[in-house]
DNA sequence: GGCTTTTAATAATGGTCGTTATGAAAATAT
DNA sequence: ATATTTTCATAACGACCATTATTAAAAGCC
């Protein structure tokens, strides 16, 4: 019994997606929503709810997308490849799609009203559950010996994840993708190593491979 | 002839400057700005104009009060001691006020709707202005000797602007003072030493001091 | 075909946004 | 002391914000 909704919901949810990814949180309005997702508002919150409930389907889709390189990159043999495989994701994904380059989860709310403060505090847990998970792994890491014992995780993956959050700021700000590759470059050259694992001197290029 | 302003521009401006740095340019509303300033809306346009002439001004103020240690790092005698005085700059600058953590320059305009477009791209060119200077400081240093000939400036500077914009966003997280110290630690473990030039090897407390 | 149910689109809600008239208060100048 | 000029606070402006009534259209069931 009856009617059944016109539209696709995965092609709006991708259309809001973008949006939130370009505009962020608060700069995004229903009139860009509607926009670009070509459906009137009561749509919307009929299969949303509301603004922020948006955001939130937005940025499940937006894990379940284009942040697979998270969990691929932690199931890599070795915490070097780890790391080597968030650099590479990170900078494709914030230089992919020119209208909408950097991070949704950077740029979604960084600072704003008091209104958007629930969205930030998400953003901020979010962020700190994926860096959880790079420091768990470079625990793991090394318990298995491909790291030194003398290797702090949590300062590893607080400094990946440092530059990951700088290189999506850069590259909301116009940065080329061959720059981001050198600044990876560079956060890569300290990476410590295990005593008789063999290094990676010489190896310059293997962030532009 | 006529009357004075009875209020302190200098405190007025300073308070705006707070408003902003917690909340962003577009998170920031007039009523937020009068009850902070302690002044009425109409003695707000005519000391500024409107709110992006305030914003600017705002900005201006960061930089002559805040961004000090900038100009400071770049007066230093190595790249590599302009490079720890930036990053314990960053450092203290983000962490040191609860009220308002992180960085202006960052999280003032990241992403938002296109009336606050002129605001960020302002943003934008102005990280660069920072980063240009660096850039040169670098490859000043190439000439002097204390960087080494196959160093590549640029990318030196990209990546240490990339870290401080990390730990600013990680500051307005919530991070504390001591992770993102092990965060710039890690960021100077590779830092390049013309040949010559005596390393930093067991030196691991350098930025902890 | 009539009845029910769900979706669609139009348009209105109260509230807040940035920006300004407006008129009273205060201080200098004549 | 009066006139002039500038600043002050109250309050209003239109525009846009997120959120909903309201009503028309479409699709199922009998």
């Amino acid at each position: 019994m009856g009617r059944h909704r016109e539209f696709d919901m995965e092609k709006v949810l991708d259309a809001v997606l973008c949006v939130f990814w370009q505009k962020g949180y608060e700069g995004t309005s229903y009139a860009d929503l509607t926009a670009a997702a070509g459906v009137e508002r009561p749509a919307l919150y009929s299969a949303f709810g509301n603004k922020e409930a948006m955001f939130r389907k937005a940025l499940d889709r937006y894990h379940e997308k284009y942040l697979r390189y998270l969990p691929e990159a932690l199931a890599l043999p070795t915490a070097r490849e780890v790391a080597e495989h968030l650099l590479r994701g990170a900078i494709d994904l914030n230089t992919r799609y020119p209208t909408h380059r950097g991070c949704l989860m950077i740029q979604g709310v960084l600072a704003g009203s008091d209104d958007s403060e629930p969205v930030r505090q998400f953003l901020v847990e979010a962020r700190a559950a994926g860096e959880r998970e790079v420091r768990q792994r470079f625990e793991r890491a090394k318990d298995e010996g491909d790291l030194p014992e003398t290797a702090r995780a949590d300062a590893l993956a607080a400094f990946l994840m440092a530059v990951m959050h700088g290189m999506a700021v850069q590259a909301k700000a116009g940065f080329s993708r061959e720059t981001l590759e050198g600044v990876a470059e560079q956060a890569l050259l300290a990476w410590p190593v295990a005593k008789g694992t063999k290094g990676t001197k010489g190896t310059k290029a293997a962030m532009t491979s």
